[in-house]
Parts: structure tokens; C-alpha cells; sequence
DNA sequence: ACATTATTGAGGTGCGTACATCATATTGGA
DNA sequence: TCCAATATGATGTACGCACCTCAATAATGT
């Protein structure tokens, strides 16, 4: 026979449908050995609930919102595609995105942007933002309200009720390290790591990452402390050329920064010989530029829509009390040279 | 106001909800002015079928098949896995799976077990087998009957119904090309290639992509033709013996072969050195352990459960007449080193 | 044993759609 | 202009579940 749908689980547990929806809804006045009884039934009859035809009978929809940063680079473009994208997709699955925007390094207003979703009837929050005490309390205050909470790209250790949807960033570093010792060869010198900030705990962790590799596996070349680019051109322009006129030859380069058009710009202006590895983070418009045209050698990227879809669905599931697959949400470490490139997007 | 129903757009288009429910399915009866006025009226309020109570209206439950081959790999083993994972989870979705066997190189038998299934219920097929003529015809009819088809991880060119979900295998190839060309470094020598028969359509296109790639970069080291290991331990181990006899040395191995464990042990039993790279296809148990003790220096991959779950996706788009995302459904190659290799499964 | 209170059952309505039936309206053609 | 064919409307039932009310029953305390 088919599926068991709620009326065969009554039979099955001896009770009334009504009954039924207590306990499945975990409503009150149910004695515990009637519970109990229809949790057997459930698990012998294999009964699994149809979220489906439930959340139309309870004309729910679901509201979801990422709060990213304010500030505009190449992958936060790509969140924003994604998340229109995954919109229009999910409105058949009754389930409404939003984005809102907030300054990443002012905490207060992302608190109290947060705070302010609660007095709106919202079920889950993707936080993209740097971890805070102010932050780390709203979040607190969401999921007392039962929001459903991820931390999106962005670990909140600290706030136990948002799990991380991201890849491990020390691994992420230690990828690239990989990659630099082998691309490099045998040859000897120097290698450079450009980052917008290291006060951002991602660059701290890949570096820690690429440090270790790079001191096991190619000892022979010198890692050279991480430079800041505060996101500067002018500033950027004036760090490479520094870097590359001292001895030994830069034969690596290590990217962290995001909007790396300024910094290739400035490589390039050097004529760096071809020979130098330089590889970079998130695939975007430009870094599939650099890719293509040789300029660019590996770029270790995540699947940004699966990273979007994947908060989503699990925030659905925690607004929902579903499960989840464990393995669809697991967010890989991509590695993409020029040949394994994705064609669209 | 809320999203708007089937009764919002009879209104809109002032006609009753019979005649919408007879546009919206597609339903004779219905004059083409009509037709056009409620097309006209969904544009204009903008209304959005609901899949989910449509479906549930409907009582329908998907039914989908994936035909595999009958021999036992790895790589099918993933497949099942994933199959039987995307089936506990699809329950929610009024879609269960299927998997049956066929043997590969039996076209015939291939051929009636696809005409079986025209005699059941079944909404969709995901098909791995070879094309060939009895293959085509019977995917043919499938799609005459309206049974959606999807080709799954073997193209089936001359079936134009049947969309393919996999990877660009001369795109694999060349990206094991271009590893393999910088992992090498400046070393010269000669690079074995085996597979477990050239037949293999994807063994050849992989072939074209890393000679490709091989002789633009390196063209210092000799490629050699392809070895046949026709999946027999024996002749694998007397295959490498033999290659690695004659001179230049072996500085590489790409294993097209799915069943690597004796390949690996041939190798290792003549105490390879460190310095050859080894480059394989498929991440499973045997590879990420030959990933993780050193013995692999690097396997292409794609995302089974995505393979999977993407093809899903398909079928039951194409049997609901619904629309898909397209970038959810790239099948990406992965570039899988020790560091980057996701934990479980 | 009686009053309370805690459980449980029965039944109804609604969610947004599919689908079937029968009645009515419109249209084209002779 | 009238008939038949076709197009549309009205209505009811079903899908699997949520959620509400009211009544009936069982368990509890005193």
C-alpha cells in the first residue's frame, strides 16, 4: 500500500486523528503513554508526515532574510544573484526571501537591525557579519523567539543556535598552499599573501592554513608576512611594487583580497614573468578573467548558490521541524583551474 | 494582498474557475480568446500556480527509475547510495525512486527492461547504459509515452529527448592534463595512461582532453597509449610491470579505471617513487585513502549526490511540466587533493 | 464516592488545486 | 432561424493535513 497518511497512523496507534495532531504538533494534553504509543506507531507503520500538504493547510509561508554586508564586492554580487534566483524558484514552495544590508563593521546597527526582524513574523535569518557581543546577544534574542538562525560565511561560535553554512577556511588556506608548493615546481624565492584585512578571522584561518602547508611542502620558499590592502588601489599598487623589488623574485602570489582587479592590475604592471603562481579566492567575473587569460593559475572558490540554497534549506528545516541530508548541505572547497572552469555564471 | 489564488485569477479574468482549471492544465474546451484572456489575467495579477497543492490535489505520487549497470564498482555503489538517500528524502515530496539493473554491454536486455517499464506507472527514467541503436529506439518510446528520460552519466546523442546529466569528460581530461603537467614540474619522463577498456566513450573523450593538454604543456614528458586493463587484477599488475621496465622512467599515471585498488597495489608492490604523480577519477573509500596515506596525488571528481539528486530534479520537472534552475543543475568537475577532500561519505 | 481535572474522541472547516458531472450559454452552419 | 456542436459555468468531492470546538471519558485528589 501507499504512503500512510495520518488517518492510517490513528488506526494504527489506536487513537483519534485528533489525537494524532497533538502529538505530531506537539501540542499539550496528551498523557505521555499516548505519546509514546504514537511515536511506536509512527516508526512501525513508517509514517512520514507531508510537510507539503501541512504547510498549505496551515497557509504558512516562510520568510527567510540574509543580512549581508553593506559594502559591495564581486562575491556579495553573487549572494545577491543567488538569493534572487533561489526566490523566484522557492515561491513555489511557499517560502519568501529577503535581503537587507548593514555596515560589517558596526555592530550596534547590525544588532539592532536584527532586532528589529523580530518584531516582524520572520522565521529565519542568514547573518553574514563579523562576530560580535552585540551580535552574538541578537542572535540569542532570535532564537528565543524561535527564529531560525545560520551563520552565513561567517562563523558565530560563540551563538550556539547558528550552525555555519561555509567551507573551513583553514582547510580552504591549506588548499591553496598545496597548490602553491606544486605549481611553484622546484623553483626558489618568495611568496606573497595580499588580504583586504587580517583582522577578519577567514584570513586568519586560511593564512594559519597555507603557513602550514607551505613550511612542510616547500620549505625552500620564503612566505612573506601577510599585506594589508585595506581595499586601497593606490595603496595596493605601492605594496607589490615594494614587495617585488627587494630580492629574492616573488615566485607566488596568494590572493585573500576580494576585489582583485586593482592588485592583477598592479601585477601585471610589473610584468611579473609568467612563471609566478597566483592563486585566489571565490570565482567571480574578474577572477574567471584572469583564469582564462592565463594571468590567474588556480582560484579556490565555493558553489555560491549551493551556499544560498543550502542556508535556505536549512533554515526552512528548522522553521519547518524537518530534517535535513546532511550530505547535500556539506559546502565543498573547489578548486578551479582553467580547464574545470564552469562555462555560465 | 497575498499571493493570488485560482479564485483571484477567475475573477481577474472574469470566468469561472472551471474554465481557469482548464487553461492552467492545458485542458480542450475552452475557445482560444478565452485562453488568452486568462493568460492575459495570470500575467497581469501575476499569480503563480501552487505546485505544492496542485500536487497534493492531485494525489499523484512521482515514480522514478534509474537503470544502472549490473556490475559492481565503486562509482555505481555511490549511486545506489545516493539514490537510496534522495529516496528517504524525496518522500516528502510524493517522489520515490527506484533503481534497476541491467548488464552494460546487453543492449537488448537493456532495451526490454526500458520497454518494461512503459507497462508500469513510471513518471521518469535516469538511464546509464552505452547508446546504441536498441537503447535509442527504446528511450524513443519512453518519450512517446510521455515518460521523461534523462541520460545519466552516458550520453545518448541520437536520443534527443533524453538530457544528459554528467560531466564534460574531455574537460575532466584536461584537467587532469593540466594538473599533471604542473605537478610534475620539470621532470622528464613518461606518463602511463589506464583504463579499463577504450571502448568506453568517456574513457576516450577523457583521453582527447589530457593529450590535449599534455602536449601544449607538456611537452616534455611522453605520453603513452592508452593500457586496457579489462578489469582483471592479473593482467593490471603485469600491464604496470611491464611499463615500468622500459625507459624513460615513469614520472606519471592518470588511472581511468574505476577499481583501483589492485592498480595501486601493482604500483606500490614495485615501490613507485614519491615523485610520480598519480592522478584518478572518482572519489570513493579506495581513492581518498590512496589521497590521504600520499600514494594519489590528486582525483577528478563530481558530486554523486548532486548527480543524482540534479537528475531527480529533471525528471520530475519534466513530468510536472515545471521549470528548473539551470545553475543549480551544472554538474561541476572536482579537483579533490588531500586537503581539500570533503570528511564523510 | 464525589468533584475536579486531565485526556481523548468526534466532527467540522479551510488551505489551493484537480477533476468529474451536469446545466446553461454561445456559436456556426444549413 | 433553428439545431447541433462547442464553450463555459456551477457545483461537489477529494487530497493530507492543521486547527478549532464541544462533548465524553478516564484519571486524580480528597
Amino acid at each position: 500500500m501507499s504512503k500512510p497518511t495520518t488517518k492510517d497512523l490513528a488506526r494504527a496507534a489506536g487513537v483519534s486523528m485528533a489525537t494524532v495532531d497533538r502529538v505530531l504538533n506537539a501540542r499539550s494534553g496528551v498523557r505521555k503513554a499516548t505519546v509514546d504509543r504514537v511515536n511506536k506507531a509512527i516508526k512501525e507503520i513508517n509514517f512520514v508526515r507531508d510537510m507539503a500538504a501541512a504547510n498549505l493547510a496551515r497557509s504558512k509561508e516562510y520568510s527567510l532574510v540574509f543580512l549581508l554586508p553593506d559594502h559591495d564586492d564581486e562575491f556579495i554580487d553573487l549572494v545577491r544573484e543567488s538569493v534572487a534566483e533561489a526566490n523566484a524558484s522557492m515561491a513555489h514552495e511557499r517560502t519568501n526571501l529577503r535581503i537587507i544590508r548593514a555596515p560589517a563593521n558596526d555592530p550596534h546597527r547590525i544588532a539592532q537591525m536584527l532586532d528589529l526582524l523580530s518584531a516582524e513574523q520572520i522565521d529565519g535569518v542568514a547573518i553574514m557579519a563579523p562576530e560580535t557581543p552585540q551580535v552574538r546577544d541578537s542572535i540569542a534574542r532570535l532564537d528565543a523567539q524561535g527564529v531560525a538562525v545560520v551563520a552565513f560565511e561567517s562563523h558565530q561560535p560563540t551563538a550556539k543556535s547558528a550552525y555555519y553554512v561555509g567551507i573551513n577556511n583553514e582547510a580552504a588556506g591549506r588548499t591553496v598552499g598545496q597548490l602553491m608548493a606544486r605549481f611553484t615546481g622546484e623553483r626558489q624565492g618568495s611568496v606573497l599573501v595580499l588580504t583586504e584585512t587580517m583582522q577578519a578571522r577567514d584570513s586568519q584561518e586560511r593564512r594559519l592554513g597555507f603557513d602550514a602547508i607551505m613550511s612542510k611542502y616547500a620549505p625552500r620558499l620564503r612566505v612573506r608576512p601577510s599585506m594589508e590592502t585595506y581595499g586601497d588601489p593606490a595603496r595596493t599598487a605601492k605594496i607589490i611594487k615594494a614587495a617585488s623589488e627587494n630580492l629574492p623574485p616573488v615566485v607566488g602570489v596568494y590572493l585573500m583580497n576580494h576585489n582583485i582587479g586593482e592588485t592583477m592590475k598592479a601585477i601585471k604592471m610589473l610584468g611579473a614573468s609568467l612563471q609566478t603562481v597566483i592563486i585566489g579566492h571565490e570565482l567571480t567575473p574578474q577572477t574567471r578573467e584572469c583564469l582564462l587569460d592565463g594571468s590567474m593559475d588556480a582560484v579556490i572558490t565555493q558553489d555560491v548558490g549551493h551556499l544560498v540554497r543550502s542556508s535556505i534549506r536549512l533554515l526552512r528545516a528548522k522553521a519547518a521541524r524537518m530534517g535535513t541530508v546532511a550530505s547535500q548541505e556539506r559546502i565543498r572547497i573547489e578548486i578551479i583551474l582553467r580547464e574545470n572552469m564552469p562555462e555560465d555564471t
